[in-house]
RNA sequence: AGGCACGUAGCUCAGUGGGAGAGCACUACCUUGACACGGUAGGGGUCGGCGGUUCAAUCCCGCCCGUGCCUACCA
């Protein structure tokens, strides 16, 4: 046997299991086999992507799943995969092109410049696919996917081709968020809202045919000129005399109706006159239908005025136009003032320019339909949000769904299936290239020019991945998946329209429950960004990276010198290398439902410890392991192996076995924080803390006599420490592979650890007798040490221990552990007694069941420290008997609590009693003294 | 504006209608033959504030203060 170094390093360890399992296919699934099937398919992440903390944390609990469930037998597959990111894609291939050739995707044409994007995809793309490997997760390989995949877009088009002949998409002249650096539609969920300071200016209108004029208020006056009308309240006394009348759009010649609107005019706000302008606003927009007003747009794709506005404003960016209006305005006396004020701006999700309402022809999902189903089968239980709290959000997006801006005006996508006529401009929507108009039979047709929003065909994912539209053996068995684990952040973009298209085109959910985890943040809780300078990389967590590395990769990433200096701060020497596992179970022990994850570097290395703690817990079982034979152990009768353990082996079974529960029931309730943190305390607290120091005499002991106690133990130890590998191996996959090897096993134990079965809570090994007895033991072993360190008495000296204990099962327990209380508390000496004094010279401690251990400390025994020790002793007990006898006390608590909980109560007051009574008894002996 | 969270030890966070917990940090002691990425012992909390329900509230309810997120609107 070859020792292992004193110190795990994980960059020695991790990257050699990996192959080993994808050489062995583990991961892999096979959709034929009879076993229950355990499902789940990856959120993809973009193509473009590089691994960051909230990739990190989602393959860490979907692996925990899976390997869990793998290892409970079930036939788990996990699907990967990752989405081709429309607008992200393009720009980044985009931007490229531009520095590196100075062109734009128009100087390439749509042909060359996909060639170009799928070229980059050959060469980039894999990129976050192996970073996911390094994270350790047991993803089907095989089943790897991706949404312009040749099958997927297949399975788009039918989508496509489907809803549209079931009427559910249509294509309509509408106002929709438009980019206009993008160039593109974007649909609702991809603007985002920011507050702003703005102004509110007050603009005059003059009514025609009076000396009257309407002050409206705007936060926008270069869309004036696309104004149609102005609008007040029908109500409004101040105004109600000008409805019906026209006012004079000031900078232009026409005239627009004033017209009463309950819905749109606030009377408190502004002025309590609003501009209408349906081109440019939303709630104009939908005023605009209800008074049959023409829309005007005023703007082109690119964002500047078009031949909608007189001949001087024409050509100016939106900001220029601002400008130039208000100039024009104030030059004809028509400005009436300019208030500060806030306002929330929508801004393009992937490029942070401010988005635009544009009135545009686009194509639309009716949303509304699709919805119903999904929100019956969260009603009905048929999936399972959780945390649960999410269900409400859920329901309430769902049941106000408005229709999805599906069409993107971009190359890099699904193209949509229709083609327009020459002849009659009416679309024909197919699954193949059509040879003639579906309306007038015209040939001369010509396909979209824009593509789908990658949504779309995520949406699709939960089924196209596995074969849709076909009807393949891997659909039957895998769907619905198990589980949909992500962000609750894309629980409208993703998991509700997938809920939508899984039941419209399966019938059936896509998944039994949604687990949604919360968002990894900064220590101070602020999201991660390169600007603030406060993102951790998971691989550097990985692999270690020093403060050199870390600063130039955010130079590259184009941090700001402040950045700069919060990296300096927060990371002067760097980060150590911690490996995957300590990652993984960081994220799994700070995964606590329904919070942000607040990743605080000291976390990840505590774990890194943990795993040290392991290693070194395994380094020590392995060294005394010798002459171990696993197949003699596992074959002895298990009656017959119980009658010879010792208390600490059957206590440590035993704790085994109720973790092993705990863990178990954790998991199936997603808590993942519970499961870690319960495998943590087994293998620290328990297993090396108690069991270990324990079982050192029997495996030091080589004597012929002791062979058999010394095997008994070796079995043990081995028994516990494989077993704990075997919980924790979800969670910390390569340590607990490159532990699990070396111990010795049965025959016929598999080959790898991730093959084995998952411990499953055996009661039978549930031992509470050995529990109490073990607690007292304890209890007794640190009553000794804490006397020891408040006398600062050397642990190289060794102490003498009286202990006098009434009870008699008490007396028993500790009789029968008098070697384990002697080896860890270092005695000498150990006398029992039923009944006496604390003998002279020693420092008495009452532990529960009235028990007191004397250690002797003549030699130093300080009259006025020790008495100090026991007051403070006393004052702990007493606030405690005050409270419990106050309860105790009070007729209606006697009357009304839960019989336990007063026999409970009672049972500690005379408990609480019995130590003080002996600690005031102490105390008077002390004092004569 | 509405909704949803959250406020527990110095920090990051668990937790529960009936005796306040973990990790890190801190203090003291310890190179004991797995581990100083360690061991032993210890200090530290009016469980945000005020009311209410209850025999009993850190937990349930209401209000307030503070923080964050989401949705909608904002002329």
């Amino acid at each position: 046997m070859t020792e292992l170094p004193k110190a795990y390093d994980p960059t020695q360890v991790e990257p050699r299991w990996y192959r080993v399992w994808q050489e062995n296919q583990f991961f892999h699934a096979d959709a034929t086999a009879p076993k229950a099937p355990y499902a789940i398919v990856i959120p993809p992440p973009n193509v473009t992507g590089s691994l960051h903390m909230g990739h990190a944390l989602f393959a860490t609990l979907q692996d925990i799943l899976i390997r869990w469930r793998r290892m409970q037998a079930y036939n788990a597959m996990w699907l990967p995969g990752t989405d081709h990111a429309g607008i992200a894609t393009q720009m980044v291939v985009e931007r490229t092109l531009q520095r590196e050739e100075g062109k734009s995707r128009h100087d390439l044409g749509r042909e060359e410049f996909l060639r170009r994007i799928w070229a980059w995809k050959e060469k980039n793309g894999h990129r976050i696919t192996e970073q996911l490997k390094q994270m350790g997760c047991s993803l089907d390989w095989e089943r790897e996917r991706f949404t312009l995949d040749e099958g997927l877009s297949r399975a788009v088009c039918e989508a496509f081709v489907r809803l549209y002949e079931e009427g559910f998409i249509y294509r309509a002249q509408r106002l929709i968020n438009w980019c206009s650096r993008c160039t593109t539609a974007l649909s609702d969920l991809e603007v985002e809202h920011s507050e702003t300071e703005g102004s509110l200016w007050h603009i005059a209108y003059p009514v025609s045919g009076s000396s009257e004029r309407l002050i409206v208020a705007t936060t926008r006056p270069e869309t004036l000129l696309g104004d149609t009308a102005v609008a007040v309240h029908p109500e409004d006394e101040r105004f109600r005399h000008l409805i019906g009348r026209n006012a004079l759009l000031p900078l232009t010649d026409r005239q627009i109706p004033i017209l009463g609107d309950a819905q749109l005019v606030d009377r408190e706000f502004g002025t309590g006159a609003v501009k209408v302008t349906p081109g440019h606003d939303f709630n104009d927009f939908e005023t605009g239908q209800r008074h049959q007003l023409p829309a005007i747009s005023i703007f082109t794709l690119e964002g500047r005025t078009n031949e909608n506005v007189p001949t001087a404003y024409r050509g100016l960016t939106i900001v220029e136009a601002r400008q130039r209006v208000v100039a024009d305005l104030e030059t004809a006396g028509l400005l009436v003032k300019i208030e500060p004020h806030q306002l929330s701006v929508g801004h393009c999700q992937r490029c942070e320019t401010v988005v635009e309402p544009l009135l545009s022809l686009q194509w639309f999902v009716r949303a509304a339909p699709l919805a119903a189903p999904a929100i019956e089968a969260v009603e009905l239980g048929k999936t399972k949000i959780v945390p649960e709290v999410w269900t409400k959000t859920y329901m309430h997006w769902m049941r106000n769904i408005k229709d999805w801006c599906i069409s993107r005006q971009l190359w890099w996508g699904h193209r949509i299936p229709a083609w327009y006529c020459a002849a009659c401009q009416e679309p024909t929507v197919a699954r193949e290239t059509p040879t003639r108009c579906a309306h007038c039979a015209g040939t001369s047709l010509r396909q979209d020019e824009d593509v789908l929003d990658t949504w779309f065909s995520s949406a699709l994912w939960p089924f196209s991945t596995l074969g849709w539209p076909a009807e393949t053996r891997e659909l039957k068995t895998f769907y619905p998946t198990s589980v949909m684990e992500t962000g609750y952040d894309i629980l409208f973009f993703w998991v509700a329209r997938m809920m939508m298209m899984g039941l419209h085109f399966m019938k059936k959910v896509p998944f039994r429950t949604i687990f949604l985890h919360a968002l990894v943040v900064d220590e101070q809780g602020d999201k991660m960004s390169k600007v603030k300078g406060n993102v951790i990389d998971p691989l550097d967590v990985i692999h270690g990276a020093t403060l050199d590395e870390l600063l130039n990769k955010a130079r590259e990433g184009g941090a700001p010198e402040t950045a700069l200096d919060r990296i300096r701060k927060q990371f002067p020497e760097g980060i150590p290398a911690s490996g995957a596992d300590a990652l993984r179970f960081a994220l799994a022990a700070m995964a606590a439902q329904g919070r942000n994850i607040r990743l605080a570097p000291a976390r990840i290395e505590g774990y890194r410890h943990f795993a040290n703690k392991l290693w070194n817990a395994a380094r020590f079982a392995l060294l005394n392991l010798e002459g171990f034979d696993p197949d003699r152990y596992a074959d002895q009768p298990q009656e017959e192996l119980r009658a010879k353990l010792t208390l600490a082996d059957r206590w440590i079974l035993s704790r085994l076995q109720a973790t092993a529960e705990e863990v178990n029931r954790a998991l199936e309730g997603f808590q993942f924080n519970e499961a870690a943190q319960s495998i943590y305390r087994f293998l620290w607290s328990e297993l090396c803390d108690w069991y270990i120091e324990l079982a050192k005499p029997a495996l030091y002991d080589r004597s012929p006599e002791g062979s058999q106690r010394h095997h008994l133990t070796q079995g043990v130890l081995a028994t516990a420490l494989e077993t704990a590998c075997r919980l924790l191996h979800p969670f910390m996959p390569y340590i607990t592979e490159e532990v699990w090897q070396q111990i010795p096993q049965p025959s016929g134990t598999p080959q790898s650890i991730m093959i084995t079965l998952y411990p499953m809570a055996d009661s039978t090994m549930v031992d509470e007798e050995a529990e109490a007895s073990m607690a007292l033991v304890q209890e007794t072993i640190v009553a000794v040490r804490n006397v020891r360190a408040e006398y600062n008495i050397s642990p190289a000296v060794v102490l003498t221990v009286t202990i006098i204990a009434e009870h008699e099962l008490a007396r028993a327990r500790i009789d029968a552990q008098r070697g384990p209380i002697l080896q860890m508390a270092r005695l000498s000496e150990l006398q029992v007694f039923a009944a006496g004094q604390p003998p002279a010279g020693t420092a008495a401690c009452v532990i529960a069941g009235g028990i007191i251990v004397c250690v002797s400390v003549a030699w130093q025994i300080d009259k006025t420290a020790e008495l100090q020790r026991i007051a403070k002793e006393l004052t702990k007990l007493e606030r405690d008997r005050a409270q419990v006898a106050g309860k105790l006390g009070n007729a209606s608590f006697l009357a009304r609590a839960p019989r336990e909980i007063v026999e409970k109560e009672q049972q500690r007051l005379a408990e609480n009693e019995e130590r003080i009574a002996k600690l005031e008894s102490s105390r008077q002996r002390l004092q004569r003294l």
